[in-house]
DNA sequence: GTCTATACCTGGATAGAC
DNA sequence: GTCTATCCAGGTATAGAC
């Protein structure tokens, strides 16, 4: 198998884990034995846990991105309704691991790691995504609170639904978060506006 | 000084350092090092790093108790705000580290811990008591629901107040979920009616 | 590019002197 | 109740043979 692919294999075997166990307590060990690597060759594709932090992170970047393009098509309240639909569309894990930017980003702070920031710069693709949705449905002047609000949300719904791992919570919350969105429309404003990060 | 005294400053040192680092990342050593006690002499007090973390969490759940026990005053609607302001009183704190419950049960459960139901268990102390408010406001036939909705909007607010360090976030959330709970009267139900766990 | 072997460190946990 | 000394497991990282 080719330098490439192993490499591939490595970020996405971390990236699971990383997800489902957490940063910290996932070990070169534990990877290598899913890629089915020797430990010692591990390090010919990368030196630092840190170094597959940081691919980790750029491969949830590139999906990401790729992921709120290919969503870029139908009315704006589609658009965030499919960001919303992740929380169902994800709900086993989501029960299980909770949401993997939210923890990921709350685990990097409690070690003060280096890529903290670059970790929360996933949350800041989100925002800035629903942001600009809610701008084309015409709340130019409150988009980013907006959107913040948005993310809290489906920030909540997954803690709650991880801690009690409960499926109707999260339906309940989708649906009356489907309700609320409906009921966005210009000129009326529930949060105060705030300027985009 | 007195055994009980060296335990109690454990129990709050450990605390504080599970909440800040997390409780993998703090080893016996970060403990033992805050209260002055050599690494040995700890194993008098806590004979592992699980009794500690029980410990822990016993005392979380009892200072919960006697803090929603001393809010049992005024209209309902004021004892919920009183939960709500609990953002903004530990803004600082939150903003830095997360909220100390939705963290701990994240971990706990990426760890597989046997002690992450006792973490929950901090939880649903905050959703019963909230639920009774909701109940004693005429609410009863959903009040459970309501009681998820407010502790899920808390968790978004923490989550990404660490996140992106917004204490202006966090103010324009608490508004708007005081204005919410301001609008909740009987009869009126925008989520639909749930059991309690 | 892949392996084995190994150095080095940290952290949890124990024994036993004082 | 407090200490020192120590053990052992596991984790990161390196060297070098193939």
């Amino acid at each position: 198998m080719g330098a490439s692919e192993t490499r591939q294999q490595i970020v996405d075997v971390a990236d699971r884990l990383f997800y489902e166990q957490g940063f910290e307590a996932t070990s070169f060990a534990d990877i290598a034995r899913e890629v089915g690597l020797s430990r010692g060759n591990f390090y010919y594709h990368f030196k630092t846990k840190d170094q597959i932090l940081a691919a980790v992170i750029a491969q949830r970047m590139a999906n990401t991105r790729a992921m709120l393009e290919a969503w870029e098509q139908g009315p704006p309240v589609e658009r965030i309704r499919s960001f919303v639909h992740i929380l169902i569309a994800n709900r086993a894990k989501i029960m299980a691991y909770g949401c993997p930017v939210g923890t990921l980003c709350n685990e990097l702070a409690k070690l003060d790691h280096a890529a903290k920031d670059d970790a929360v710069g996933l949350f800041t693709l989100f925002r800035h995504w629903l942001s600009r949705q809610f701008a084309a449905l015409g709340r130019e002047t409150d988009a980013d609170g907006l959107a913040l609000h948005v993310l809290m949300r489906s920030q909540g719904v997954a803690t709650l639904a991880a801690a009690f791992r409960d499926e109707d919570f999260i339906r309940s919350e989708v649906a009356d978060l489907e309700a609320w969105l409906h009921a966005q429309r210009p000129s009326t404003s529930p949060l105060a506006s705030r300027q985009p990060a």
